[in-house]
DNA sequence: GTGAAAGCGCTAACAC
DNA sequence: GTGTTAGCGCTTTCAC
């Protein structure tokens, strides 16, 4: 009853069934003496079947090593249980997405928060170049939905993509014309406290590190100035300074600083990288932090507790972030249009910006 | 023609088709007058079809934003375009993959190296406890083929893997009883070069941070005993301290150092972020790094040129290597057995290792 | 050169 | 409860 029924048509050979013949739900059928539909059932756990059978035929699937072949499966179901998450690269800053363990972090929460919910994450990196290939992995069928991280840049395309009703959810900060959902962390008030912070350690000229046209930096900025104001200091200061999230410029900075002899007494960098290597270029030149400046980041990346000085910084909630980002999505992909979620950032104060 | 041909049974509105159904080929072979295999045909390039229809056709299609359903032809053509890379979690560290710069400079070369060859890559975090799922991304015809990194404690599952003829590449070293390929670099070698670099340094009192559980780390560790007998320097020497990749133990180690008036004069560290954190370490305790003892690193991520001191490690070259695991997987899909392979590991010397 | 038809491995009506 | 049947969207013989 179990080999003889096999009709096995050609008979490719005597012990070698073809090349390595997938076990499918046909020959559970067979080897069980039911229907496919039954196996279907069973293997689905459909409480049509006797408890009995979908034991058996569970036992046997799982004697064969048998999975339940998802790309049918999904196919005929019409549905996808995959998720792009795309890395976007800046275009002047090609490899900041691979090289930035703040990014990292949260591509490695997003695996997490997705596989809670049994989605697979397709991930990749887009270059530039690339953009107008932005939808073909929704388009293909390839995944459901997308969590596009790395706003700036590419603004019009996402704006695009959200026009096309691509499910989709970005992480960085709301901007004025963006169609989509965002989820990012309270920007402002990142910015805020930090200054905050620097100015309460008794810092009166400050400067600020980043380049303004990423959108969340410019939100920092603004709760940097907003500090500024109410502490009675320059607004607009000249220490305002546009650096990418990468740390190459850094050293150029302090130079120019130096070479004006007009050097902040505090420092609000827009994210660890950049602050660790403001801390390297003001050592080399003999300026020690935070004895003779102190330096706030933002990110906490990991290694941010165990550099020396450790690292004062805004944390952002990646754990968080990215179980927000998979929920947004998840809420799109049943039709919902959620409302973009913002995230607290906490100040956590280490050696970097307290003078001894 | 067009749309009397059309059941639609139930009409679900006048002017939404339905809720967003996808264009297929179907419709771009009635819009073209054509059939689906002229479309099918076109589409892929085949020389069968007449260039100009060809071309009408693929306007036609990008007009549309059509995109060849993935699931389906794959399903159809019985072979899959994806990979998976899965990072292995150890028991004791279980965010060790999150955390560490090096895996994730590893994984972004891997997307880089699978997009070259039109693979998608399905990321995953496998903690132990899944263990035994490790096969159903293949079983399940998900992917093609398995990148696994994070060899360490799952060697058993690994070779259970193999055993299954799975396609399938480590990251790692080569052990004796894998059966699987492995791509890595020269853990010996690299070794090798940190402890003769500490020793030209004028070290002679060497540590060793490691966990030797990590057969990279083992090979390591011979490499470094091998210049330290060469050196006629004590080879088992005291020095030996069993650690992760992790930082907080770290530490600790420096104390018991300091407990026992015993401190090396050169340590060699088997990851960057361990010898980071054992400068912080030596330094709240009130000893300078390169002034009072020299450390060199290993793995060469992206933040060691930039701290301060900026580190001297052993540099794994990621880019490569992503492409070498590509390479192998390519040709295991392809049938064939491809050797294990070792890439250079190159000493970088910076300020941590080098007395001023 | 193009079209008709037969599936890929599975799920879900619909019968019984 | 279980089986039969008709596809999911595509590729690929096979006819013409």
């Amino acid at each position: 009853m179990s080999e003889s029924l096999k009709p096995e048509p050609p008979v490719p050979g005597p012990t070698t069934p073809k090349r390595h013949s997938r076990v499918q739900m046909a020959d559970l059928a067979r080897m069980a003496g039911v229907s496919i539909s039954t196996v279907s059932r069973a293997l689905s756990g459909s409480p049509l079947i006797q408890p009995a059978t979908r034991e058996r035929i569970a036992l046997l699937a799982r004697s064969l090593n048998y999975q339940v072949n998802a790309g049918a499966a999904s196919l005929r179901r019409r549905d996808l249980s995959a998720v792009g998450v795309l890395l976007l690269d800046n275009a002047e800053r090609p490899m900041q997405a691979a090289s930035d363990p703040f990014i990292m972090t949260l591509v490695s929460s997003l695996a997490d928060a997705l596989a809670e919910r049994g989605l697979d994450m397709l991930l990749a990196r887009y270059r530039p170049e690339r953009q107008a290939q932005l939808p073909v992995l929704v388009d293909s069928g390839r995944v459901a939905g997308l969590i596009l991280i790395g706003q700036c840049h590419w603004h019009e395309a996402l704006n695009e993509l959200a026009r096309r009703d691509v499910p989709m959810v970005v992480w960085g900060a709301e901007v004025p014309g963006g169609h989509y959902a965002v989820v990012g962390t309270d920007n402002e008030a990142g910015g805020h406290e930090a200054a905050c912070h620097l100015i309460a350690q008794g810092c009166r000229r400050l400067a600020f590190l980043g380049d303004r046209a990423h959108p969340e930096v410019e939100q920092r900025f603004r709760g940097y100035q907003r500090a500024l104001q109410q502490a009675g200091l320059e607004a607009s200061s000249p220490w305002v300074e546009a650096v990418g999230f990468d740390v190459p410029e850094v050293a150029a900075i302090v130079d120019r600083w130096l070479d004006a002899d007009a050097r902040p007494d505090g420092v609000f960098a827009c994210s660890d990288l950049m602050a660790l290597s403001l801390i390297r270029a003001l050592g080399e030149r003999g300026l020690g932090v935070p004895g003779d400046l102190q330096v706030v980041g933002y990110d906490d990346i990991p290694i941010a507790a165990h550099t020396q000085p450790s690292l004062s910084t805004v944390r952002q909630p990646m754990d968080v972030a990215g179980r927000a980002l998979v929920d947004l999505l998840a809420q799109r992909l049943d039709g919902l249009h959620p409302a973009s979620v913002k995230l607290p950032a906490e100040l956590c104060v280490r050696e970097s910006s307290v003078r001894r």
